[in-house]
DNA sequence: CGATACCATGCAAGCGCTTACACTTGTGCT
DNA sequence: AGCACAAGTGTAAGCGCTTGCATGGTATCG
């Protein structure tokens, strides 16, 4: 244990010469084992089996210039929001014998671009991002390695990088017109920072539309940011409706936000959606575990993550270049949105 | 965009090129930069920029012969188990430039194996892997490349490989006495899979020993296993009650199917704890959220996480040795056990 | 039966980086 | 002035792997 290494990590040579072959041999027979005569590949085979071998997967990567892995950036793995679609991600690269390197960048641009430089320099085939936000310092890096990139959780052809997601924009407005159709005129809203955020920002966009649309002031909405935690999202309720005037309904950015809205609301003795009414946007597991069930915009996470990954996986094999896909949401009204109350 | 690279990623050759240097130079300023003077570090530095340079990371590993990663392999990234932990031990690895690469298992041996083999081959200089189960042939695998290999989640001095973690059975034990304390003397369980989940059997091995301790015939627990997750620990939790003489209280191995079984209940209508007593393992956040409460045993996962990153970091920089460490848990009695129906 | 084609394998040139060692200066000492 | 020495930089040898090309052997064909 104190030693150093007694057999020194076996190498494509000690293989090669084990097996009495060349090194180009064992490392056909380890990447394309139909262009080696079967005795060959068997002597080659329990020769990696005895030593143990593993390639280095540097070295590979260095001489093929490929390393079958895909990079991920996601803003948090703290909560739920980007777990189920970056599993289903996951699933279908493994169908494809590639390998997923996930990095969180905490919500960060600063963090996000050097994590961008480290999966690049891991050698990553492809990227994937989350939302459109990104300084221009970045894009060009990416545009000179010329690393494809997919952008995820947003739906914007306008684009110049290819993207696959929703609009978060309409969904969230239509929400906002259940809302308002149920009588709500002042509607508080709790969102994550909108700087360096476009779903944020597009969603909040959502509301204001809605209320416009319907002749509400913007005075009527009465908007708190802060980064999604449950814990903060109890506390933005609070500050929200402490308020001559409170609320009746709270929209909340995501379902995080929305779980610690609803548990501030229980502590401050209101009844959902009998006293104010709370929505989120996700439709996470948790919003249908807590009581009542939460009124959500359901967004199709696993399909998105499913779809992704073919689409990189296309583009790598060169059938051509990626176009923007639109998933739909839908409305999950489930029992915190209820009619306005007197 | 259908061009190949134009400008086809630059290297430490070009940087060098550009800052009219040798590469050994600006290798140098990236790795050790007080060892250039500053001029020429400058020099060197605007043209990293100016190309938009990162340094090819499986180049580096090849020379080097260090990543500067630690590998861990957690057995699900599906629920928030390993997540608190897991952000503990990066945050603390990043403080002293680690990185963190992760992999998840399915609790399955096999895909662990080969998720270590991939860790290996990528370069982990260290592994944290979550408890002991784990067959000989890959234990070789580990010991003929000298990864250290730190275990997590559980605390077992007599065991070759140091671990961190907590007593398993004694701290299950400690809340079967408190169920027994409250007069249950029929106690169904629900668990994960036992094989190969050292942390689950040394759970159910802890209720055991506190039923023989108190004279409980071993038929008096209602076993069943099933794999985490919410609709599982429901599932289970029907056919755990299915039954003429039902338990009084039942024991989930942890959280998340205690969650299930809370939810199966009150669609079942009965009342927790009136009706039956419910308990948990983990104290993840969602175990307060619920409602009722749940009473559950607290892991400080965060602890763990963090001191797990400490040891490894110490060991890779030959501070000798890693020895087990073993982390206190402790009971938190919130609102879904109470005192046994007549 | 010789020519042709093809298949399995070996040879060897890198891939982009680090680092031991060598070299060139500038400094402080005698 | 002459020396030892240190600091800053360059030279070049790999790290472990893939792959284009060369080679020799066997099957196929007219």
């Amino acid at each position: 244990m104190t030693a150093k290494a007694p057999r020194p990590v076996p190498t494509l040579e000690d293989v090669a010469r084990l097996a009495g072959v060349s090194t180009a041999t064992v490392s056909r027979c380890l990447n394309t084992p139909d262009r080696v005569v079967k005795s060959t590949r068997d002597r080659v085979m329990s020769a990696v089996e005895q030593l143990g071998y593993a390639p280095n997967f540097g070295a590979r990567a260095l001489a093929a210039k490929r390393t079958n892995t895909i990079g991920a950036i996601i803003p948090t793995m703290e909560n739920a929001i980007f777990a189920r679609g970056l599993q289903a991600f996951q699933e279908e690269l493994g169908l494809h014998g590639m390998t997923l390197l996930v990095a969180s960048s905490s919500y960060s641009e600063d963090v996000e671009r050097e994590q961008i430089r480290t999966l690049c320099a891991r050698g990553a085939d492809a990227l994937l991002l989350i939302g459109h936000h990104r300084s221009q310092g970045t894009l060009d890096f990416l545009e000179a390695r010329s690393v494809p990139v997919l952008v995820a959780w947003v739906y914007d052809p306008a684009k110049p990088q290819p993207s696959i997601g929703f609009d978060n924009r309409a969904a969230m407005r239509e929400m906002a017109e259940l809302v308002i159709a149920k009588g709500h005129r002042r509607i508080g809203v709790i969102s994550a920072p909108c700087d360096s955020n476009d779903r944020a920002s597009e969603r909040l966009l959502g509301i204001r539309e809605a209320m416009a649309a319907h002749g509400l002031p913007a005075d009527a909405m009465a908007l708190h940011e802060t980064p999604y935690s449950i814990e903060n999202g109890a506390a933005a309720f609070r500050q929200v409706m402490d308020n001559s005037d409170p609320p009746t309904a709270v929209m909340c950015g995501n379902d995080v936000l929305a779980v610690g809205a609803l548990r501030a609301a229980r502590r401050m003795g209101l009844s959902v959606p009998g006293d104010v009414s709370i929505t989120g946007f996700d439709d996470i597991e948790l919003a249908q575990l807590v009581d009542p069930p939460l009124t959500t915009v359901h967004v199709p996470h696993r399909d998105m993550g499913r779809m992704a990954a073919k689409l990189l996986v296309q583009q790598l094999n060169g059938k051509g270049p990626m176009a923007s896909i639109r998933l739909d949401t839908y409305l999950c009204d489930r029992e915190t949105l209820g009619i306005a109350p007197r």
